[in-house]
DNA sequence: TAGATTGTTAATCGATTAACAATC
DNA sequence: TAGATTGTTAATCGATTAACAATC
């Protein structure tokens, strides 16, 4: 369990070796090579054992890696085992769809409040969870314990309300405003980005279309 | 404009630099080094000029980049100034929310049509836009010019769709279904796997918990 | 002109891939 | 045992940063 040096990108694919997995698992594949996993992701082998290595030997010379064993560390290792407080910030529609989403309680995540500071919001039930008075953020906060609050409203307010997320003690903010919060280093972010997501496709498939066009004719 | 071998990096960063050029614009400034802009970024000067030299040189000795004329070239690399038709393959919460963000739209992005096998859903109106059958999608597709299709439905309807969608000539797909849809060649995806983003914060949550531990004994 | 800042080449850094001894 | 496959070291590749001549 040597962490000191996982990189970004490893951390990045982790999520995706959980998925096959958990794919995997439902087939009632129990052993998979390195190579075989490197085939269904499309990725090298070298990487797969590179990457599991990080994280210690999971894997059995000349067997491979049993499925439900790697499956079960790497949800420990991305913290699925333990439940994770989740509080709301925007109940618009954005933040409804997260909030209705039901399969993230199945990896731990509980959404227990939400916030919006419009009216006519506060006091509607979203998946079950009434609406509250941003007001009373800090009064919640101080009251209970959350691990992360999740961000979708404009990124004016966002960048207000992460101050004072921060300054009730929250360390994880999962960002869906446009904007880049500050924030004290110990405090991670992880950013969702939808336009820049939108624009980088805008992008690529301006590129094909080029492409396209220049073989084509 | 040589855009031979542009990294994914770099277009990955285009729609931030694209962003933060339109808040200085707000702001009234009309030009900026790749100094002063690395230190708003956060990243360093000499990554902004080899970015921003992919595409050619946008930039004056002795002045810097002027933020307007910047600004416009950027959003014409990344396509932005024409209009992108847009259909959306699902009309659940996340449908909607997308379907409701009108920033978009001032992008170029425009929604023309949304489906769903849903008959609860069908009928409906998002953001005044009735809520097609799904069954329609190819006929539809013969009349109409698509250039995006946005999916939001479980993952083995969108493995399904989305073949669907490219023997429609469909080229171009954001996809926000939780697996990795096979696709030809010349279809570009733009992946948002919501669940592997929250799995990745809680790693980092997780991580930083632990130092703070560390450290606080 | 002198100062500032680009575009671009070269140096460094980090991540990916290849190779293979160890071993089940 | 022979075959398979890991863990890990070394080689390669690509991306980031540094440096600086060109020049406005």
């Amino acid at each position: 369990m040597n962490d000191i040096s996982v990189s970004k990108e490893v951390i990045r694919r982790l999520p995706r070796y959980y998925r096959y997995l958990e794919e995997l698992k439902g087939e009632g594949v129990t052993r998979i090579s390195s190579r075989e996993l490197s085939d269904r992701m499309r990725v090298t082998d070298s990487q797969i054992r590179q990457d599991l290595n990080c994280f210690g030997g999971f894997g059995r010379t000349g067997y491979g890696y049993n499925v439900e064993e790697l499956y079960e560390e790497i949800g420990k290792i991305l913290g699925l085992d333990r439940i994770k407080h989740i509080i709301l910030i925007g109940a618009g529609h954005l933040g409804q769809a997260l909030a209705n989403y039901t399969n993230y309680r199945r990896r731990g995540f509980c959404i227990e409040a939400i916030f919006d500071r419009d009216p006519e919001k506060i006091g509607m039930k979203v998946y079950g969870i009434e609406v509250q008075d941003i007001a009373g953020l800090e009064a919640y906060l101080s009251t209970h314990e959350a691990d992360i609050a999740t961000i979708t409203i404009p990124k004016e307010e966002a960048r207000i309300v992460a101050k004072r997320l921060v300054s009730c003690g929250i360390k994880a903010i999962w960002n869906f405003a446009h904007t880049d919060l500050e924030l004290p280093e110990d405090v991670v972010v992880e950013n969702v980005h939808l336009s820049e997501s939108l624009m980088s496709l805008s992008y690529k498939a301006k590129e094909q279309r080029k492409k396209r066009e220049e073989s084509g004719q």
